[in-house]
Formats: structure tokens, C-alpha cells, sequence
DNA sequence: AATAAAAATGCAAACGTTTTCATTTTACTT
DNA sequence: AAGTAAAATGAAAACGTTTGCATTTTTATT
């Protein structure tokens, strides 16, 4: 394997300011670092010194001494799959306006890979990660742990959460969608929902409403309860097939992902929804307010997550200490539209 | 304001490493940078104490020296606007292939704010970056072209580009759309796009669009060209007052975004896509092939450029030399659906 | 078994900042 | 105007690796 070393060419570092400045490199790492405490006139100098040489300042090696690389990590399942790229998005603004930078990756799904991917990120020197839900291999929590990188737990919440998080209650937007069917008179209900095995927000939102409809004496037989993964594609062919056979009433989608894959089903079918079926989501993603019925569903504000998350970690980072607030639950708002009518 | 610093309290570094392991500390980078050239038994003593100590290698300090830092940078107009959603999971995934690390930063098509995340990302010694577009200010270019960091422009293709690019060309994508509507008969058509003042795609299309057009003898009056953002609210609302007084035959929307909200807008208003009106995207959004009517629209492999993106920026730094395929440009597939008809 | 060549390892000087401590300059007090 | 306190600056030692060069060990050759 080759080695190359870069040259770095013309580009000057703090001395050569320091030099055409004037003033000795301390004093010109001090005007980046704390510039109230240089004097007018020399920071002019610096000012301009720097200006002239197009200086671009070196934060790995401050890195070095201090420990702190201004930039935080950010690991979801995926990113193309419009359920959290709200989220990326708000993470990331709240640290540009802090001057941090955002690392992010995906992991698939896949927690191993999760591991692998906490792990090149700390060799990264992150000054602090977030991580989506729940559910995590135990190596990544200590390998944070011993390095004391602040850790936040997004997108779901549990009051008694051994590490900080910021989210919705999953379980609780469960039971939004199921009383709100119950109240339509609903009672024979599928639910459509992806693996629940390693993933904390599907099975808090599955038990959520399972144990709603239960405390109504509505039971959900077995073969109602219809795997799925976040993909539309999949969604509609799935639907195509439930629909044609003994539908039931109504349908209870993980997320809108889903929902929208049904609503397209129906429309093929030429099945109408709300009449012939209520649909409902979870999520409250870009289109579905504009999704023709307009889709019921629960808001789950992503980017207010996002930014407190990251607000969440600055204050960890730069205090040293774990967050006012430790465990935060973001309200949920039931949107009811179109996609779910009275039996 | 405070200064703390980061203790890295138990973190364990490679003297600690090699000190377990009976090595010097040399030997132990070597491990990690080359590991066949250190023998078998030593391997192994070290490979242990690194493990019993749980050591994570500092890629910081290694960035030091030889000045890379395994990190590339991706700018983009907006993540959470499914437009490159893809492309930056794609760009993301190879990188983690190859052990890399993507720092990605949104700029709200606000171009001086891109020129300040450049810097920003300099700052942070990325060993590449990836642009979208040409529409680009003078200064982030320098500071690149300085510190001699590959750049690469990603999404559009020009033949003839000065700087590396990877993307389709939106001229013929433009082309693409109106000849098929030329095709089907039509000539009373109309065009939503966003503004094209920053956004080299934009106007790529729309040129490519309305010079088909006029070499067809058809003109386009100026009131047939409507301004619509990538959001499909607000196309749904232009679409509602549009089509309701004297509407064309036919829209060509800019994105499959904005297809989607001039279809959902058609069934709302009860107008039947495409027996009352033709609807064609460019994009081929996740959505796009599921929706009723399936939207007839472009495909843009996002995926692929994403990865060749990846590639070439890896190419450039491990290299130093500019890639092979300086201009790349990724095939265009024309996706004739559900959403045009014939006059 | 002696020698030469090759392979594996060690030593120590970088890499570009930040920061402590010491020193100089400025401002304030009387 | 002298003396003192405060503010601004400078000198130099870190930060945790990598790597060229020197040295030792191993392997191959005769």
C-alpha cells in the first residue's frame, strides 16, 4: 500500500501570520481562540496578516491538546429514507450555527455495523454522539464510556432511560392511533409494521396500541399483524394482496412510509379511502398532509428532536456535565385528516 | 469562556499499547498502517494488549503527519429533501467501504453560506470534497485549489467542465421530457420551476426543455412558466389556481417533488391525470413509480453518482492525480408511465 | 559456519496548534 | 511621577501519532 504525504504546498500556517503579523504564534492562536483579549491594533494586524496569506486555520491540531475536534457524530439505520433526514438536517443546522460539524453514517439496520461505525467515529475524536432508539450493543456504550464522550439516546423516549434521550413516546403514539380507531367504531384492525427485533420505536408503537385495543376487549388475532419494511414499493404490493381477501376495517401503519404505499394500493384498487377503509400512519412525514385523502396520522416533530439533540450534546460537551433535562419527551400531536372515517 | 479540557481520562493510548505488548510504539502504528510488515508472534502480543486495553488508535495524530485525515466532505443544498437523500447515502456508503468518514453540511442554496462550510470543513483537514452543481463562488475553489484538495462537482455534467464532475446531463433531461410531450401532441405546455438563478440543474432542464420546443415551432408564452420551490405544499397550491383557469395540456415539473403536488392537486379538484392533464417529473423519486397515476418522469441514478462520486474523490486523494473519467456522465433513463397521455 | 542480504524493530524528530508560566507593556492610584 | 496592579504578549512544552534512519534480528547463500 502506497504511502503519500501531503505536502500541504502553500498553504501557511500560524507562524507564518505570526511572522507577518508581528507577533508570536500564541498571540495570533489567541485572536482565533479568545480574540477579546488581544488589543485592537494587533489584532487589526492579525486580521489582515491572515487575509493576506488566505490562512485557514488548523483545528486538529488544537485538537490534539485539548481534546475537543468540534465535531459530533450522528448514527441512524439509514438516511435516504425520509424518516429521519428531517432530523439530520436539524441536527446538523443547530451545529453549524455553533460552528461544529456533523459526522454521519449509516448503519443498515445493522448493530454490529453500529459498533463498527461508533468506533471509527471515535477514532475520529467526536466530541459527543447520538444515536436513534434504543436498542445497542452494550461494546459501543463502553467504549463512549471510558473516553466519557457524551452520548444521546434520539427518537424515543422511556422515562426511566439509563442514558440521556430526547424523543417521542413510541408507545404512546400507539395507543393515539388505536383509541382514535376505537373511537371510529373500529374493531377488526390489521397492523402492518416492520421487524420488531432490534428496533425499540416499531415494538413500543406495536404494544401501544395492541395493549389499547386489549383494554377494550378487542383482541388482534395473529395473521393480522402484517410485516413490513420502510419502503413504499413494498408497502403497495403487500396491500394489494391483504385488500383483495376479507380486508378489515382499518389498518394501522408503523409509519407513513407505509400508509402511503397502502393509500396507493387502494387508489389502484379502486378501493376508496376513508369509505371502504380507514388508513392510518405514524410519522407525519412531508407529503402525507398533501396525500390525497390527506393522511391521519401522529406528528412526530423531527426537527425540534433534532435540534435539541443537538443542543443536548453542546452543553454536555462544554460543561462536562450530563443535560438539565435529562430524559425529554417531545409531545406528540394526533393529526386527524381524511384517511379514517367513523364505522 | 471556559476552557476545559479533555482529560481522556482511561483512554489508553499506543505508548500504553506497546508498553503491554513488549514493543516500542513504532511497531505498533505499524501494526495498524501495514500489518503484514510486522511478524506473526508480535502481531498477535499486540493485537491482544490493544484488545485487553481497550485502545483506539488517534487518527488525528496520524493526520498530523502524513495529512490526511480519512475524512472527505459532502455539500448539498438540503438533506431532507429527498432530492439527494440517496446520493448521500450512496456517497456516504462507499466511503465507509474504504474506512472513510463523510462530514456533510447543508447550505439552503445560499452560495456564501457554502463558501463558510468549505472553510469550515478545511478547517477540519477533509481529504476531499464533493459540490453539487457548477454554481459555485471563486473563493472555496481557491482555498481548495491551495491546499491542493481534490474537488469534485456531482449531479450535472458539462462536457466540458473545469473541475472534475460526476452527474447526468440536465440539458438532455430537459431535451428528454419535451420530446416526449412532442411525441403525444402536445404544444400547449407549461413549466414549474424553482428559481434558476443559482441552480445550474434547473436551468439545464429548462433550457434543454424549451430549446426542444422552439425547434418545434413551439413558443412558450412567459406566463406558462410558473416559480415553484421543491416542496410539494406549496405545488400543490400553485397547481390548485392554475388549473383552474384555462390550463395547458400538459406540465413539465422540474422534480418528481413537484409532480407529486400537481397530482395530488389534480385529485383533489377531481381532474384526472392524464385523461384532463399530463404530468411529467424529472428525478424518479422514491415515490414516483408507486403513485396513481405512476409518474412518467427521468430517471437520475442518484445512487450511482453517489458512489462514483466517492470513488473518484478516494481516486484523486490516494493518487494525487485527477481521475481517469474527468467528466463523467451517468445514462438517463427515460421511465414512460402512468402520468402523460397522447392528444 | 561465516557472510551478506533482507526483514523486523527501535529511536527520535516531526506534524501545527494551544496553553502555562514568565515577561513586558499599559493603566491606574496616590 | 513613582509604584502597583492588570492586561497583553512571548517562549516553550505539550498533544499522540507516523516515519526516515539506524539498529538488530532473521533468513538465505556459499
Amino acid at each position: 500500500m502506497e504511502k503519500r504525504t501531503r505536502s500541504r504546498k502553500g498553504a501557511p500556517g500560524i507562524i507564518e501570520v505570526a511572522k507577518r503579523a508581528n507577533v508570536s504564534p500564541a498571540t495570533v492562536s489567541r485572536f482565533y481562540n479568545s480574540p477579546d483579549i488581544v488589543k485592537g491594533p494587533t489584532r487589526n494586524r492579525i486580521e489582515k496578516a491572515a487575509a493576506d496569506l488566505g490562512y485557514i486555520r488548523d483545528r486538529m491540531a488544537g485538537t490534539m491538546h485539548h481534546g475537543f475536534s468540534g465535531t459530533f457524530g450522528l448514527i441512524v439505520p439509514t438516511i435516504d429514507n425520509a424518516i429521519f433526514a428531517e432530523l439530520i438536517e436539524a441536527f446538523s443546522a443547530r451545529l453549524q450555527e455553533r460552528d461544529r460539524t456533523m459526522l454521519i453514517a449509516a448503519h443498515g439496520y445493522d448493530l454490529a455495523m453500529e459498533t463498527a461505525i461508533v468506533r471509527s467515529l471515535l477514532e475520529r475524536r467526536i466530541d459527543g454522539i447520538a444515536l436513534i432508539g434504543f436498542d445497542h450493543e452494550a461494546v459501543p456504550f463502553n467504549m463512549l464510556a471510558q473516553r466519557d464522550v457524551p452520548v444521546i439516546s434520539v427518537w424515543n423516549y422511556h422515562e426511566d432511560s439509563k442514558i440521556p434521550c430526547i424523543g417521542m413516546d413510541n408507545y404512546k403514539a400507539g395507543q393515539l392511533v388505536a383509541q382514535h380507531l376505537l373511537e371510529y367504531g373500529h374493531s377488526d384492525i390489521a397492523f402492518v409494521f416492520p421487524d420488531t427485533q432490534s428496533n425499540d420505536r416499531a415494538r413500543d408503537r406495536l404494544s401501544g396500541a395492541l395493549d389499547t385495543l386489549k383494554a377494550n376487549k378487542i383482541e388482534i388475532a395473529p395473521n393480522r399483524i402484517l410485516t413490513c419494511g420502510y419502503d413504499i414499493g413494498a408497502a403497495k404490493t403487500l396491500a394489494k394482496s391483504v385488500l383483495q381477501d376479507n380486508p378489515p376495517s382499518a389498518f394501522i401503519c408503523c409509519n407513513d412510509v407505509i400508509a402511503h404505499g397502502f393509500i396507493y394500493a387502494c387508489q389502484s384498487l379502486g378501493i376508496k379511502v376513508p369509505l371502504d377503509v380507514s388508513i392510518i400512519g405514524i410519522g407525519d412525514f412531508g407529503g402525507s398532509e398533501h396525500l390525497e385523502p390527506a393522511l391521519t396520522t401522529v406528528r412526530l416533530p423531527a426537527k425540534r428532536i433534532g435540534f435539541q439533540a443537538a443542543n443536548a450534546l453542546l452543553e454536555m460537551s462544554d460543561t462536562g456535565r450530563l443535560p438539565k433535562q435529562f430524559a425529554q419527551a417531545i409531545d406528540l400531536e394526533f393529526m386527524e385528516r381524511a384517511s379514517t372515517r367513523k364505522i
